[in-house]
DNA sequence: TTTATTATCATACAAATGTACCATATACGA
DNA sequence: TCGTATATGGTACATTTGTATGATAATAAA
């Protein structure tokens, strides 16, 4: 029998290459030669991993969006009833706050704009923005539903704005990261979660 | 002497091709050949514009940022004093409410998204950035010094969150209209205004 | 009308790229 | 040890693309 070697593992390796060329070059430096050499790989050996450049790139963002669901998913979340500090710590998840996560959204970034002209990377893209903004949905309902947050909030017109904030600093974050520190991240979000649920307006962490 | 034509006139002419182009077909179809098509001129013709292709993307990128400033420039802002409609007004047009202003800032993300990896970019980028964020500013702290804004407001901070809004909404109503409604983006940036005004917290227009 | 200057077009050419194909190396089972 | 299935490497080829060059058309001034 051959040589054994984890299929899927390579396909990984691959595709975390490409994501290197992609954050160092962008989408227009993600050719097949390039991704190859990242990955220390042979220009003809790629064939036997991925039938095509455009499967390569599609496995490339759907592992993006699986190891952010992954993460989310480890978090254990609310185990002993929904708190502010759990929601909190998942939604930070999804802010560029360290060298791990930054590199998944710049590339999520690359992909997204991609995905606006190219038919086959829209449906996962559309299929993260609704699961995430179903998260947002969750944290707001929790929070109106245990009287966490202040009354009278519209639970879709609140989730909207909550998620518009989390990818307004994201987006920040990659296109001017001397402007907006992670710590000024994490002071907007903690403001604008207290602002939710404070009845007077005074500022909690 | 020889044919009169409006040079300038011209490269804008081909500048908002290539607009088209790239909202359609993404930067990867912003090829200097479907830009000409798209602008009616033949392939070599382009030569007299544009010495070379990054010149041409650098230049329809530019034409983006001063569009967006004429439009702002040309609102003749607080004549009378700051007010909330005023303000109001201003942001909106940071927002994709139209069909033009919508193609504008398609083709800004596509470059925004290329700027991260592209250093001929990333100098206009930043300065529309910086521009935007200055103008957060202002708004913000004319509301906090005219006591439109409830009192003990962080300025900086309220800029940012109001910056990050704007952007999160229309980053989200390109990649996802179905899911955010004109309608919706407006009652969302209404209801963050209302919320830096009210002593108490009821929604006003 | 003639001419010079500009606009436009057509084409050549090298480089890059995706795809396909074939050769070689490798390792595990018989 | 040997053979087979798999991994990997090398290369050919058509296509696309940017750039460069030369030819032609058009127009306004002399």
């Amino acid at each position: 029998m051959p040589k054994v070697v984890d299929h899927d593992k390579q396909r990984e390796k691959i595709a975390e290459a490409a994501w290197k060329v992609i954050r160092s070059g962008g989408l227009a430096q993600a050719t097949v030669r390039n991704i190859a050499q990242e990955a220390g790989l042979s220009f003809g050996a790629m064939r036997h991993y991925f039938n095509s450049q455009s499967e390569l790139l599609r496995f490339a963002m759907n592992l993006v969006s699986d190891r952010v669901k992954e993460r989310i998913r480890s978090m254990r979340l609310f185990a002993s009833g929904f708190n502010m500090e759990d929601a909190k710590r998942l939604l930070m998840q999804l802010l560029p706050l360290d060298e791990e996560s930054t590199l998944e959204m710049e590339v999520w970034l690359a992909f997204s704009a991609k995905s606006l002209s190219d038919p086959e990377l829209k449906p996962r893209s559309d299929e993260v923005y609704d699961e995430l903004r179903k998260v947002m949905m969750d944290i707001v309902g929790a929070m109106i539903r245990t009287e966490t947050a202040k009354p009278g909030l519209d639970e879709e017109l609140e989730a909207e704005r909550l998620y518009a904030l989390i990818d307004g600093l994201a987006l920040h974050r990659m296109l001017r990261p001397g402007s907006l520190s992670p710590a000024m991240m994490e002071a907007v979000l903690t403001h604008h979660l207290n602002s939710l649920c404070d009845k007077e307006g005074s500022d909690r962490t």
